[in-house]
DNA sequence: TGTAGAATCCTAGGAGTCCTAGGGAGAGTG
DNA sequence: CACTCTCCCTAGGACTCCTAGGATTCTACA
């Protein structure tokens, strides 16, 4: 019988494809099983568990989205670059549900390590080069940006904005410019 | 044989409480039915399968947290309006991790009318009265505040900014500060 | 080329979960 | 007391995760 040719790579690859067809949550070792055209024990010489899947497909994710942002990034700087990650981050998780909701499942510090999240903090602080804030007010701003982005996305996806006439493109626009605005306008310490 | 008196309401109670131990995606019929001293399949009489139990604690959560933001809200505007309500928010989803994440799955649009959703729109409308912002650039500030809170929580909670020395309270507050400043000075539109 | 060892896949099966079907026992009502 | 409704039961099917141990295929090296 011929070897169905099961990899790591080709796994974690089939799982985020089926992650964004079927939702995270129903990635299931026995269904990618069925899609390699074999039996789900024989996976788990590749995987430890169905955990290891879902962290597989958060670090595929991760790097992905990481080489888009980068792209968006190249040659652009304060609220072009600024514009150009936040599309960038949004168009992916709309065109990639499920992967997007893998980079959301906490990862061991060793992973996180490893993975390309980093690459998205510093592609962060590279965006607020164009607004000159130093520590620790750029950490600070990283994490508004990253909340703000993710918080968006995350409640556009669950439904948040679609009972209301106002278009959620129209409302993440003003977003931006509201961001960027406040960028440029820091607020000094108050306490 | 006594009766182990289990209503919708017990069990919605019991979930949200389980869902806070050991995580949303761990609460399962036969976990709820083994705390109540009953069979698995007896709580089918109770609720029609396992995502209405779900649903129920998202319904729960959202009552409860409308609640204590009404309470955080009473009196107060302006900056400290936007302050206690974020808090409220904040402090619920870290005492509440289970019934936080409960909130975020998505509800069929008559159960979503039913529960406390509206009530939460209302309430972050009525901090923005402190901002004087029309329509509907007042859809666009409910949307960024509701989008940067819950960001920001979420991030927090999977442990995005566990790994750097700046304390996650620091940044929270400059973000509250910053969120601030922005509504003051809301963009006129650019486009 | 022959073969040892590693990698890949298999069968078999246990445990847990979700859910349905159908039955019996307690509680309240006439 | 009898009737009915609700609650809870047993029984069991389907699916998932995962382990153990065996068989087959591929690879590399003598």
């Amino acid at each position: 019988m011929a070897r169905a040719g099961v990899t790591v790579e080709r796994l974690a690859e089939a799982a985020a494809e089926l992650a964004d067809e079927v939702g995270l949550e129903n990635v299931t070792v026995s269904e990618l099983a069925r899609r390699f055209g074999v039996k789900d024990a024989s996976l788990y010489s590749h995987i430890r568990n169905a955990h290891e899947l879902r962290v597989r497909v958060a670090v595929l994710a991760l790097a992905e989205l990481a080489d888009l942002v980068a792209a968006a990034l190249a040659g652009r700087a304060g609220k072009e670059a600024l514009v150009a990650f936040a599309n960038a981050y949004r168009d992916y998780a709309r065109e990639h549900p499920g992967r997007y909701a893998a980079m959301q499942v906490e990862l061991d510090p060793e992973t996180a390590r490893a993975s390309a999240a980093r690459r998205h903090s510093d592609m962060t602080r590279a965006i607020l080069r164009g607004y000159s804030l130093a520590e620790p007010d750029q950490t600070d701003a990283v994490r508004l940006l990253g909340s703000t982005f993710h918080g968006f996305v995350s409640l556009e996806q669950t439904g948040g904005f679609r009972h209301h006439a106002r278009a959620a493109d129209e409302s993440w626009n003003r977003t931006l410019d509201t961001l960027d605005v406040a960028l440029r306008n820091w607020p000094v310490q108050t306490a």
